[in-house]
DNA sequence: ATTACACATCAAAATATTTAAATTTATTCT
DNA sequence: AGAATAAATTTAAATATTTTGATGTGTAAT
């Protein structure tokens, strides 16, 4: 069953309808058409997926790291020097990364080294970055 | 003067120096130069303006209002039907979209049109989002 | 002028993310 | 085996983001 708010929402897309300025008359095939092309540009697992990789890259301390390892391979208390931070707040912050498989880990002695696991990827969010104004 | 917290970091990049996995054996100048590498790759600014519009763009909603807005110019009414959303959910986010420039917005009558305002920065972000693998 | 309306804005609650002290795990060295 | 130690994990607090009901603003129709 719709909901108030459904209503009101369909109401105020009839009333566009009513303006002219919208080719359609029919308010169901209308509101249909609208979700059919939500539901086509961004079906939901799409949509989640690419979500959480630009979630685990929407941080300063983040992206400072990828720019880091994509230079060059560094274990754990390299990048808390190099980035001001406490070991676990290094350690959280490259968990998220390696989750989504943007960097991966090499251990050796008592120290892990993280460095990129896709390259092209990276390169590909780098050129997005630098994109002109 | 440094911090419990400084110290400590340095006293783990010593010992990885004495580990000789790194060619430095001059803790100051490897700090200096891990300090150094940090801010050339990724100065204060450019990040928090790259990290402002990843964040504008690490959310699901955001994401789908951008892919149908490429689509073509919808109205908040249309969009709030195409994504279920409230009236003011959908106004907050299109204000995020649009702080960041990724979107404009025309008034006709009572409507507020939105459409993407840079169409070839929005393709580059979902060439990058479609990266294989 | 009054009313209706589309959308923006405010305010408060719900939810998610970030941070770091404390602790655990796993490795090395003696 | 025991001590030292790099990093992971747990936990809780601080901070930021998201959501929506209520209200404000500007436009258009009567």
């Amino acid at each position: 069953m719709p909901t108030t708010r459904t209503i009101r929402r369909s109401e105020r897309l009839e009333r566009l309808l009513c303006s002219k300025l919208r080719p359609s008359e029919d308010l169901v095939a209308y509101a249909a058409e609208l979700k059919t092309i939500a539901n086509r540009l961004a079906d939901e697992e799409l949509i989640d997926t690419k979500t959480r990789l630009l979630k685990s890259l929407a941080n300063e301390t983040r992206l400072k790291m990828l720019r880091l390892l994509n230079e060059r391979e560094m274990c754990v208390c390299e990048l808390t020097v190099a980035l001001d931070l406490t070991q676990p707040t290094a350690s959280h912050h490259l968990n998220i990364l390696e989750n989504m498989r943007l960097i991966r880990d090499r251990k050796e002695g008592k120290w892990v080294f993280y460095s990129v696991s896709k390259p092209k990827l990276v390169q590909s969010l780098f050129n997005f970055l630098e994109f002109p104004e």
